[in-house]
DNA sequence: TCACTAATGTACGAACTAGTACGTTAGCTA
DNA sequence: TAGCTAACGTACTAGTTCGTACATTAGTGA
């Protein structure tokens, strides 16, 4: 089997070092992600690789610093895709529906960026503080909310009064928990939160709850 | 300083198991909520005690156990909160709120117990798997939420049709998320989700959120 | 008061783990 | 094609960490 893996190169090292560093970040983004970052073995991470554990210290430096670069590309494959976003030629409503459809499909999509973020947090956040790529940019799609908002709030469809980042949070904070905490909140509560065929559901309760919130008749209160 | 820390008892050990593991269980959780599960030391643990490691293993039997122990006390603590809600002699729309807020205080209150539930969360739920207290026993304020819900919707305020879990689930997503990912929202976006003066802003959002979903008028739709 | 047990302390070891010193080679370029 | 360097591998170590064998004592009941 291992000699089928690669297509008829016998004998002799192949030098690849953006292939060498890729394949390390991928093992590591499944260590890390599956047994947090002290948990996370460096013999293991090296071990399930095709290079060793000397390339890990030669291309990163250490297990903090890989840890933060297994971040720094996970965070990049969100916003490239919050990059892709294409909602505004949409009425405020449904753009708002279809940017947290978006997030909710990204987070159920990327359970291993999921548990990285947690884990983050466990840790204060500490690497992304020490890393120039991930605490300068912000998010793509912050900008986007910010002008929806805007054109909802103008046509009186949108009565309440948030700005963006809050919005963000309520949209993320549903789709995260959705993902973060299914294992605790399936043991406690008995009920599989990323069940396939409840997964219809969740994604319309999150929309609803959204609109209800942006557009809910305030003169009642 | 030592020497005053106890009402004169100069020498010889003070025997009591239950405020030894009641001790070692403080400890533990403000360690294993700082560290994560792997990244705890046992040995810190038992430092920080006026206890020697022996006795973790002595009453706990291991690091796993100990960890399970924590956890079960934490579960403790919000189950014993929830028994004390008193909700159901307001109006439907008055209880969800209040019960939302009730919500949002204690997870406010208690950082460690979001930080060991998002650990356990890493850990597929195992601890609680395991444990036969925890595995068995639901949430006092799922059956509040139950009897507020159908005496909303009989009498026409809500219109949304959710039950207690989902509710539950989107009232919880929102207070932990807050909590949990407070680290890694305030260094991408920031934002400090739990600073002190946006506190009644953002408990005020997620009373206006879920009353918003519950009482949407569907006929637009 | 004597003996017995639950509770506690000390000292240690086996296994693990992050990180490194040192040696080797593929492949490019002059 | 010779030589140079980035890329890679091996073998090892120092320090850590969970867990335990063994010794001791406080308090209780006969």
């Amino acid at each position: 089997m291992t000699s089928v893996e690669e297509p008829a190169r016998p004998a002799g090292r192949i030098r690849d070092a953006a292939r060498t560093k890729a394949e390390i970040l991928d093992v590591a983004t499944q260590e890390f992600s599956r047994a947090g970052f002290a948990g996370a073995r460096v013999d293991e991470i090296a071990a399930r690789t095709r290079t060793t554990k000397r390339m890990i210290y030669y291309y990163f430096g250490g297990k903090e610093q890989l840890f933060t670069a297994v971040l720094e590309r996970a965070y990049s494959v969100i916003r490239m895709a919050e990059q892709e976003l294409d909602v505004e030629h949409l009425d405020p409503v449904a753009a708002i529906r279809r940017l947290a459809e978006l997030t909710f499909d990204h987070h159920e999509a990327h359970p291993d960026f999921i548990r990285l973020v947690s884990i983050e947090n466990i840790h204060e956040a500490e690497h992304i503080a020490a890393s120039e790529e991930l605490g300068t940019i912000g998010s793509p799609a912050l900008e986007v909310i910010r002008r929806i908002l805007e054109t909802g709030r103008k046509s009186g469809l949108f009565t309440a009064d948030v700005d963006a980042v809050d919005l963000h949070a309520m949209i993320s904070s549903f789709c995260f928990f959705r993902v973060s905490n299914r294992h605790t909140f399936g043991a406690l509560f008995g009920r599989d939160l990323v069940a396939p065929d409840q997964r219809e559901h969740y994604r319309t309760m999150l929309g609803d709850m959204v609109i209800a919130y942006l557009t809910a008749d305030r003169t009642q209160d």
